[in-house]
DNA sequence: AATGAATGAGGCTTCATTCAT
DNA sequence: CATGAATGAAGCCTCATTCAT
């Protein structure tokens, strides 16, 4: 009871967490505006995370997590893998509605070298699960794609998704593509990379 | 004669500035090991930069002006579409070998909603070409690509070049590619993407 | 009844502060692990003592209690002043086994300028006996010893025995007297110190 | 040049540390008062130390270079025992009324288990002359002196000048022996300690 | 023009103390 | 009575910035 109240508050935490984080970056982030954006006095984080840098591992941990979980979910469906492709795409975009801060810290790490302890984010990045490289590797072995590189035709899908995200650009930085457009486009543009 | 020492100064301290922000981030570079490593004082980077965010934003600029310079180049030499787009894709992989800070701290802007300054770097980053995007548009224009967004399209290219420069990625993040089979994947790519 | 068991809680807790003030000093020391060490809350020690500052005061004023307990015993008893000295001497290289913690805080607060609550603990230590003081001032006026500083010389014979425990010192700071050689030592050193 | 003045400042710094460390122990000494009685800004105590611990540590070694550059003068004085006894004793009680704050930081950790940084205090203290012990085994040698333990003997000639210095005891713990008493008191303590 | 010694605002972290349960 | 989760004051330390030389 105790444990499962200590891990709900824990939860309660990084989910403010993410937002500051997301918002200012490490080092902008400041451990009491999460304490007051989070309700609680600065020293309560501290009974649950040891360090700044432990909150914001642990952020991230939560956040690999969070995207493996649906990530599992989806690849264990019986659907073809372009159809389950399409339920990664739809996700994706589901998510960018509902956590955006979770999905600025992931791209953060997930796309280009961050000098925010390289190594520790590396380590629990291991950990994450890539759906899109998985499932095209799967369509590949079932011969229903093709490409000499499943895994960077996987990442770089993955970067078309996120670049059709206005909210994880630079504002103006990528021209709009219309939100019922972005799916179409990104399922055409599959189609184009992997048919044989 | 003195303003051009100068410009040169300036030079300098930005190519210097460049190196630390590109490894350590905004926050985490260090004035005094900027001034070091330019074998200066650290008063004397005032005498050049306001502030270090001065300074920062002023290194975005001249990288920006950098790499547009090497568009212009490109951009207005007599070739066709493809074989401009294969000669911007050769020169960011020299830019890879040569000038892998501006590569880094650009990319930190171009592709992930860095948290630093981004009004700012977004004003700056305004002026940017975006080489691949143009020539692209051109070629969709002269007839010999085809594509419902040229633009995403050239940023889409763009990513794909980022992601086989591992000196940009997180360690083992992306699998290798080997370095001569880049850019031919790359451009195989291209046609996929841009075929009528 | 129940102020019985009151008291004995808090000697039970005074026990174990001793511990840690001993070890870890005023500052170092640290509420919580006391209550740990005393299998009780950390909140439970505040329903005994107001503040650590009140905690660590008790606990001296209980050491100076025990002292005097002892001392009372031993000066009430019907020998002569050098027997009364030896037994004294004895008792303390007892207590050096048996409360080593009590001996620390008492010695630190003895023989240093202890920077901490000065005026409170010198409140306190005026009712501190000093049997050896008492013991030589009563062996002066029966003629058995002759000093021209009665008291003094009982501190200096006290520093004496302090000096010959090695728990209380810095380590390797006083050379070993051989546990046997201490009690003889001392009593030596008395004689030469009181003979007439 | 630079250097010289770095090291005055260093020393003046120090000198006001002492005061501070003497009077409120380790942990209640602070960084801002003594920057404030130094006349200076909190940040130039760290340049000239890495940290609170690095200044007190550095205010030790101060303080048993001080006391081994006088003792060095004595101990190789042409004079015999008894007489650079005299003169060790002297210059104890000179310390007293010129340097108070590092006669208390020095008696804090010459006599008896002190908890803050045991260890490398200790290693410092190694290097510390006990002038009284070296002089007595000289006099032992000599034949001058008689005592089965010299070194011994000369802590406890020193506790005894320590617990006649007032400002180094607990208001009121020592009885007063008259200024001009002291030393002729001490003296005929060393005798009757010393005598063949 | 160039320097680097000095500064102090700002942020992380600890821990004695409180109080709702 | 007892608890321990929560608090926030307090203090160390960093580092961008200044300014006297």
């Amino acid at each position: 009871m105790k444990i499962i109240n200590q891990k709900r508050k824990k939860e309660e935490i990084i989910e403010v967490a993410a937002r500051e984080f997301a918002e200012k970056g490490y080092d902008g982030a400041n451990i009491n505006e999460i304490a007051i954006m989070a309700g609680i006095g600065k020293g309560t984080i501290y009974l649950y995370f040891k360090t700044k840098k432990d909150l914001y591992l642990e952020t991230i941990r939560a956040i690999v997590d969070r995207f493996n979980e649906m990530s599992e979910q989806i690849v264990s469906m019986d659907l073809n893998p372009f159809e389950k492709l399409k339920l990664v795409i739809e996700t994706f975009f589901q998510l960018e509605r509902e956590s955006i801060s979770y999905l600025k810290l992931w791209s953060r790490h997930q796309f280009q070298h961050n000098p925010v302890f390289p190594e520790e984010v590396s380590k629990i990045f291991k950990d994450l699960r890539q759906p899109l490289c998985e499932i095209i590797e799967e369509g590949v072995e079932k011969g229903e794609f093709s490409t000499p590189y499943p895994t960077v035709t996987g990442y770089f899908i993955l970067s078309l998704i996120v670049m059709l995200m206005p909210n994880l650009q630079r504002p103006n930085s990528v021209p709009l593509v219309q939100e019922e457009e972005r799916i179409p486009f990104i399922l055409d543009t599959v189609r184009k990379l992997l048919q044989k």
